[in-house]
DNA sequence: TTGAAAGCGCTAACAA
DNA sequence: TTGTTAGCGCTTTCAA
């Protein structure tokens, strides 16, 4: 019943007294069509409020639409990624929509497939956990570009943020400072997935790496959180004893927060350093150190390469995104 | 080209040896389907990894989604929202689909339209600028809800935070702390248009209202600023001189965590409270005092009413959410 | 420059 | 229980 009386592109042919496949053609701003016919046809729609369905346009032709897939739209991080994707998508002819994807199990590919069944030109996938294997067949029949993930295939493209120059500016930064005893938290289910190379994994690797080459090899200390918004007291405790560590590197922003939040309640000295960076990093209350991403960019440069290959480019794209670490008041020397 | 190869009902049917309308049978879980054929066509379905497409299933039947419209997705409290919704949709036969708005010009109905040509079963609407007799139309062919807008109509539901009562409760509270001189900032734009009853708005009248009724009309100040993520400078200055308010009230989280901001790197004791929380709002370095919309409530809420209108229910239905003050340092008597 | 006709993949009546 | 048939609203050859 929806749209039941809605007028259809006959409604408007006949209104303007021409042919189905004039109006599609006026529409569409294809080839061949007389002015005074474009008016005639303009106006009928005008008339009607005549607006066509997607539906019966993917049966033929495109959607013009570009599928996003989002996990965790409460994370500023991937908001930012999506801001950047939109504007891009600003004044061009496609309209980008999108599907939320809440727990980590959700990001096993059916927003993908999703997306598919709705005959997206071109689709957006923000580090999902899929298996390249599965992503090279989606990318046969739609142009992919993956963000934030670090494997190469000739099927998709990708965007990441350059994970082992950010990991490597904040180890320097916080060796620097004098410290030795630095621990890494990491949410459980990001790193965890074989085959697939996320940023989470690549910067946890990079911090053990780190570690190892600066002869701390045995002060390094990973622990690993679930899946969620909170850090476990759990974690917390695994953390900060008994061997307290001066210095904690977080893999995700909010939990970074969160870690600083711990210590600034216990009253401890530990410095806390965390990836991505928000306006409430900068707070002057806050004041946490973080390797900086451009999400903006990121998203942006996502779109760009998906409307390339929509354009027909075949060979596979895969950029890169420069981190800058922002030293802030959460990290100081050791004492 | 895109899904060139993909297999269809047809080649399903083939494959089992049925015709497509028993496929199609068997998908949607129609009655009277052998077990036998139900069997084969899942083993058919299986082997050909066939997926139906939406835009073929819309010509005739449903879609099985439901249209959200997101403005400013980087706000924390949209997107609380928008996984209350996604979770209450989780185990229902519906998919949702965001439309993200990134600019108020952008609310304007686009995004609506944009949802209704892609035929969904139903749209959530998150104050949208668009006037009640457009949504009455859109209503009269799609289920509407609206959320966060205070007009009621009989063609679409609603569901609303109570900005009334939450308003009077951080009045209250400012005048009990012995506040007298009280400013607003308020963000252009969203209390600007006619005959649309925002929260912003409604939440603006209502402390002109107390002001008033404390004696305190001439104190009263409204400073609004443009549409974006940052408090302009001029913005801060018209706030806190030259007859500095003792406390500012916002409209907006994040412009309140800005002010938050702005008053403490000045040095200045001037009380700061908000609407919206946080985890951020609550991290003791913060401590921003605001009004607390359960924002997942409402965005389930929301569904809940959508689904009950597509199951047939045709009068209107107008939910309310009441808010917490959560009471923090932010805000401290006056000296 | 315009129109007629075919068909995209699916579902819903209706027949068998 | 199963299959046949007739579209849904659009685009796209291909003729006129």
């Amino acid at each position: 019943m929806a749209r039941s009386g809605a007028a259809t592109i006959v409604d408007v042919a006949r209104l303007a007294g021409v042919s189905p496949a004039a109006v599609s053609k006026v529409i569409r701003g294809a080839y061949g069509v007389s002015p005074s016919m474009r008016e005639r046809v303009e106006a009928a729609i005008e008339q009607l409020a005549y607006r066509p369905r997607v539906a019966a346009r993917a049966m033929r032709g495109s959607t013009f639409s570009i599928g996003i897939e989002l996990p965790h739209p409460g994370y500023h991080f991937f908001t930012t990624i999506l801001q950047g994707a939109t504007a891009a998508l600003g004044h061009t002819r496609y309209q980008p929509i999108v599907v939320p994807t809440a727990t980590e199990a959700e990001r096993d590919g059916r927003a993908l497939d999703l997306l598919a069944d709705r005959q997206v030109d071109g689709i957006v996938a923000v580090s999902p956990l899929v298996s390249p294997d599965r992503l090279e067949r989606l990318a046969a029949r739609i142009p992919v570009v993956l963000l934030g993930r670090h494997d190469r295939t000739a099927s998709y493209d990708t965007v990441t943020g350059d994970d082992v120059e950010g990991t490597r500016q904040v180890m320097k930064h916080l060796l620097g400072l004098g410290h030795r005893r630095i621990a890494y938290l990491v949410q459980e289910g990001q790193a965890a997935m074989p085959g697939i190379r996320t940023p989470q994994e690549t910067r946890m690797e990079q911090y053990l790496e780190h570690m190892h080459r600066a002869g701390l090899g045995a002060a390094a200390r990973v622990v690993r959180t679930v899946d969620g918004d909170v850090v476990p007291e759990s974690a917390v405790e695994a953390l900060l004893a008994p061997e307290r560590p001066t210095a904690i590197l977080v893999g995700r922003h909010e939990l970074a927060l969160e870690m600083l939040q711990a210590v600034t309640a216990r009253g401890l000295d530990v410095s806390v350093a965390g990836y991505d960076d928000t306006c409430l990093a900068g707070h002057p209350a806050i004041s946490l150190t973080c390797v900086d991403q451009d999400g903006v960019e990121m998203g942006a440069k996502a779109i760009r390469l998906l409307l390339e290959r929509i354009g027909g480019r075949t060979e596979a794209a895969h950029l890169t995104v420069e981190p800058t670490l922002k030293a802030r008041a959460s990290t100081r020397p050791v004492r």
